[in-house]
DNA sequence: TTGCGTGCAAAGGTTTTGCATGGCA
DNA sequence: TGCCATGCAAAACCTTTGCACGCAA
């Protein structure tokens, strides 16, 4: 699993794999087996509780807490960096935009929140 | 596996799972292993010839060949139907408008191919 | 000979499943 | 009792890796 560094933009916090969370509950007292993570996240997944993320092969994928935004037209989306693995959360108000042209043009009701785009940072750009 | 179904704008041929390939290449008198592919794909990948998609968990990546546009600032991109699962291919020069709002408000430089948009099709919508 | 692609089998990860148990209505 | 969440261990899967072999330069 890449490692998660922290700078601006980016929310490590709001996105966690099984074994993260586990440990975290580990941790906090309240002990409790993957399996039974796996078996809610499912659930969460499916009434939309939670979104869930595939990066990379071999990774866990990563669950993110929507809660009750999860009606709300997304007004945000992830970026992954393909050059440091970043998983970075950006709000932006244009993807009304791009959600709309997507209907009216394809047909295509845009689930923003669950898509990521993939690319290179701008602290990558520079390196 | 969810069942690719044929349908307008469904390009279910140009995306292969490694099973896939390696059936087709048995099937025409040219058995290889996986590993084999897996570690072709991989080269591809790294070279830009092939784009490498991760849809679901459990599920085999699927793999793209995109040959000699490599270089081009994709004018086409995926969709996955949440509920059908159908990837679905479109083709959009709207895309350099996103892509030109990514950079310019954003810093991030995105790689339109690899990114795919999850939500809901026409033809899921009707039904 | 050297380098490289390949096959086979084993290993490594993640995720799912089967079964038994315990809590609660 | 019946239902449901849970734990544990095993299974299932995809993907990667180690090693040996064979071909071509």
């Amino acid at each position: 699993m890449p490692v998660e560094q922290s700078g601006p933009k980016t929310h490590p916090e709001s996105h966690h794999t099984v074994a993260q969370i586990r440990d975290h509950l580990v941790r906090v007292g309240k002990p409790i087996s993957t399996a039974t993570i796996y078996r809610q996240m499912e659930r969460f997944v499916t009434d939309g509780t939670v979104r869930k993320y595939l990066l990379e092969t071999g990774d866990s994928a990563c669950y993110e807490y929507v809660g009750a935004n999860k009606h709300e037209c997304a007004s945000h989306f992830h970026c992954k960096c393909e050059k440091c693995g970043r998983l970075i959360h950006m709000d932006c108000d244009e993807l009304r935009e791009i959600q709309r042209h997507l209907k009216e043009h394809h047909g295509f009701l845009w689930n923003a929140g669950r898509t990521v785009f993939y690319g290179i940072c701008d602290q990558c750009q520079l390196a």
